[in-house]
DNA sequence: ATGTTC
């Protein structure tokens, strides 16, 4: 029987796959999917969320969002929480991207006066805004300097110019993660950090002028400063190619040590290390250092798109009504405190292709939004629709506080290729206005090449995670 | 995602 056939249907948009279904596994594993996202769920999706069930002190039940698709080790959308003293910490489940986010801006500008101009304003957006694998920005930093952006992220940007103290209260933990260890970051990973921030980067990464198309609820919009005709700024990047090489980097540390504590893995690609022993907290240190860089990075990024649409139009900041609405993390590990089983636990939340969705009144939104709820936002792929929610209270009893994270691929990138030398790009984009550094990174992340991102945050909302509040339709979109 | 098969 397959993994597949072993789900059960509990309610509309909920799936179990009991504890002890695979060998070894703990705890249950909780799928959120509509039928149609059900239909596109990958056996191997399933597999690798009821491996981590298996891994040493794993809370709860394992949770998978609606834009769930097969990862390295864990599936990208999956959610898991270990223990801190008995727990492990996964690097493989927080991704090699680590803190892949998404930060939206406001501003006063309205689509009329940019639909007109919007070629010419990503052309100008394109030669300001360095994208594309291995581009470097026109920061080079020291080992020293980069030093300090891992222990002050977004902090770091804010002090050198790019953009206000303001926006700090409106990024996930004020875009610096306590106890980022440089010292516990490889040389290699300094040297690929050094030119790269304040770059896009590649695949799924953009930057996107887009306008405020379809608002749901009208009263948090207001509560946001959003409403149907505003021009807003997305940023989708993450800590490139630091956070990459730190995650290659501990995935050997985690390899090395599972024998000294005793860890066997049904998938070495789970390779992991005792929270509290001294790698696992060599690797925390290290996956927040990358952290940090990641949000300096989007500070960076969402400032020059600002400045380069501000200069088009001849504003000032004033006019220009620059505003950061959130930025956040869908690719982390956090010590956060979660109530199980009617105990308040220090968990290890492992967040990879999953959004933190904390519901109103909790201590870690920013006081602007403490009635609405943390803003959730879920970037579209190219072309397509991207969407503001806010955390729900049943975020917290349904996956630790986490909502989903965007579309997931439906096509795999040489699929994509093919179509685009079967119809042609012009085609295949129709209408879009999409500017890059070269053509291969856009015919692998056509439109086609996704599912219905609108899908996908239907089935957070109608679960009560998060609550629709606004829909943005890009304008203008640039990719790497 | 990624100095894209270091």
């Amino acid at each position: 029987m397959s993994l597949k056939e072993a789900l059960q249907k509990k309610s509309p948009y909920v799936y179990l796959l009991p504890e002890g279904t695979v060998q070894g596994q703990k705890v249950p594993v909780y799928f959120y999917l509509s039928e149609r996202l059900l239909e596109l769920l990958e056996e191997d999706a399933i597999r690798q969320a009821a491996n981590a069930a298996t891994l040493p002190g794993v809370v709860k039940a394992i949770y998978v969002m609606p834009d769930v698709h097969v990862g390295y080790g864990f599936p990208v959308g999956g959610v898991m929480a270990t223990d801190t003293k008995e727990g492990i910490i996964s690097p493989g489940s927080i991704g090699y991207d680590i803190n892949c986010g998404v930060r939206l801006i406001a501003t006063s500008l309205t689509a009329d006066k940019v639909y007109p101009v919007r070629e010419k304003l990503m052309q100008e957006i394109l030669r300001n805004v360095p994208a594309g694998v291995g581009s470097t920005g026109k920061l080079k930093l020291s080992k020293k300097e980069l030093a300090e952006v891992l222990v002050k992220g977004a902090r770091w940007a804010v002090e050198r110019g790019f953009g206000f103290e303001e926006d700090l209260q409106h990024i996930e933990s004020e875009g610096a993660l306590p106890g980022a260890d440089p010292s516990k970051v490889s040389n290699t990973a300094y040297e690929r950090g050094s030119g790269e921030l304040g770059t896009v980067g590649s695949g799924n990464h953009f930057v996107e002028i887009q306008v405020v198309d379809e608002i749901y609820d009208e009263e948090i919009s207001e509560t946001l400063g959003l409403y149907e005709g505003q021009v807003t700024i997305m940023v989708h990047s993450g800590s490139r190619g630091l956070g990459h090489q730190v995650c290659v980097d501990y995935l050997k540390v985690a390899k090395d040590s599972l024998a000294k504590y005793g860890i066997s893995l049904p998938d070495m690609q789970l390779a992991c290390m005792p929270f509290s022993s001294p790698e696992g907290q060599s690797y925390f240190g290290a996956m927040k250092a990358a952290a940090n860089y990641a949000f300096a990075n989007r500070q960076i990024l969402g400032y020059l798109t600002a400045d380069t649409v501000r200069r088009f139009f001849g504003l000032s900041w004033e006019d220009l009504g620059y505003r950061l609405i959130y930025d956040l993390a869908h690719n982390i590990g956090k010590v956060e405190k979660h109530r199980v089983n009617g105990k308040v636990m220090e968990l290890v939340v492992h967040r990879k292709g999953a959004t933190r969705a904390f519901p109103p009144f909790h201590g870690e939104v920013p006081p602007a939004y403490r009635s609405i709820g943390q803003p959730v936002l879920i970037p579209g792929d190219v072309g397509r629709y991207s969407f503001l929610l806010v955390g729900q209270e049943r975020s917290m009893e349904m996956s630790f506080g986490s909502a989903c994270h965007g579309a997931g691929r439906l096509m795999s990138r040489s699929k994509a290729k093919e179509l685009v030398r079967r119809e042609g790009l012009e085609k295949v984009l129709e209408g879009l206005v999409v500017v890059a550094k070269g053509k291969g990174t856009i015919a692998e992340e056509i439109p086609q090449a996704y599912k219905d991102v609108s899908e996908v945050v239907r089935v957070v909302h109608e679960l009560g995670i998060a609550k629709l509040v606004a829909r943005m339709r890009p304008l203008g979109t640039l990719k790497g």
